[in-house]
DNA sequence: GCACCAATCTGAATAGTGTAAACTTATGAA
DNA sequence: TTCATAAGTTTACACTATTCAGATTGGTGC
């Protein structure tokens, strides 16, 4: 029996990216468990299992989103503050984008950091894309504050504690009291800075 | 028919506390996806709709289970700082022994601040132990540094991103640098009161 | 142009999941 | 003792991830 029209699905292309791009942009409306495999499956009109093609399962597909969320919150980040000369501005304006970033994808933002995909020894890229937002910031601090590099760590921990409390209504109220992320941003690096 | 021995299964008696504490239990081996209702309800001979007596559905008891989290670490911390006068002990004290619960029960840990569970609006008492888990910082905090105390917020994110991202082996490393928590919590309240 | 192969996708099937509805049992108070 | 109600059961349904055997496609070597 002949089909009347070629079926245009097959070897979808680019699926493999498509399935990153559809998860994301459900995770805009919809919680991380509402994300389901047939549901972006038919979102992109291919059958239930094509996903079994590109990604182990689904926590491998998880860590592929993830992995491309730290992708884009650097390009994110960079892209606004390539521009900004002043070391000072600088380190203040990645803590600001990194909070906005944080709060207009929560959901995205949560499972980058979730256990779920912590432990991977498969996804060498996803350690990789995290440390080039690290590295991103460092290099924005060691420019700031040459003599303190070694805090470093410390107040990236202050701006990553900060941004994920900041979205929970649980402390959210508690920590920002009101505040602006822009106002929180520019408190934090002063108490570091000592300005 | 009648049954030659009684059901001892009927009512029994607390279930609604043998959930969370059987919850609390498989969190410690397997991942937070693995955790069904159907298996704790096995785990304590009860059907597997029994659930519904005690909680709306799962995301209530998952909201349980978070309460109690905060309650086993507030717990946990005061236990061991209680008896600690020096402000300065204390402080470091209360973050020391909140990045070790975190690391002894991470899976617990991510539940509690996990998206899901964030925007509830039952669960009142959810907040609130999450509140006393922040004022036993507070209140250690203020006694330590009465003249910075709107900085508590500031080294509570610190402490608490610190504690996470010690927790994440994409970022582990970076953070600790091969350091023990103790000596991570030194450094932190260090930094803060410039001592 | 043709044969072949690997990558990609389909279809059907399985085991496990949360949850609703109707029903049964136990408990404590009147 | 009666009886309302809380607690638990049974059955059922829709949905999930995943496996397997097979079909389809695009490209490579001949």
């Amino acid at each position: 029996m002949a089909q009347p029209t070629k079926k245009i699905n097959y070897h979808h292309g680019n699926l493999r990216q498509g399935l990153i791009d559809t998860a994301i942009y459900l995770l805009e409306t919809s919680s991380a468990s509402d994300l389901s495999l047939r549901k972006m499956a038919k979102k992109l009109g291919v059958s239930q299992t094509a996903v079994y093609a590109h990604f182990k399962d689904k926590t491998d597909l998880l860590a592929a989103i993830a992995d491309h969320g730290f992708g884009l919150v650097t390009d994110f980040i960079h892209a606004r503050i390539k521009d900004t000369k002043d070391p000072h501005a600088r380190v203040e304006g990645f803590a600001v984008n990194y909070m906005l970033f944080a709060f207009k994808h929560r959901t995205l933002f949560q499972l980058m950091y979730s256990r779920e995909i912590q432990d991977l020894d498969t996804h060498e890229t996803l350690p990789l894309s995290a440390g080039k937002l690290y590295s991103l910031f460092s290099a924005a601090w060691s420019r700031f504050q040459p003599e303190k590099t070694q805090s470093a760590p410390f107040i990236w921990s202050m701006i990553h504690g900060q941004t994920l409390l900041m979205c929970d209504p649980k402390f959210g109220p508690a920590i920002s009291g009101g505040k602006t992320p822009q106002d929180l941003a520019r408190a934090s690096i002063k108490i570091f800075a000592d300005v």
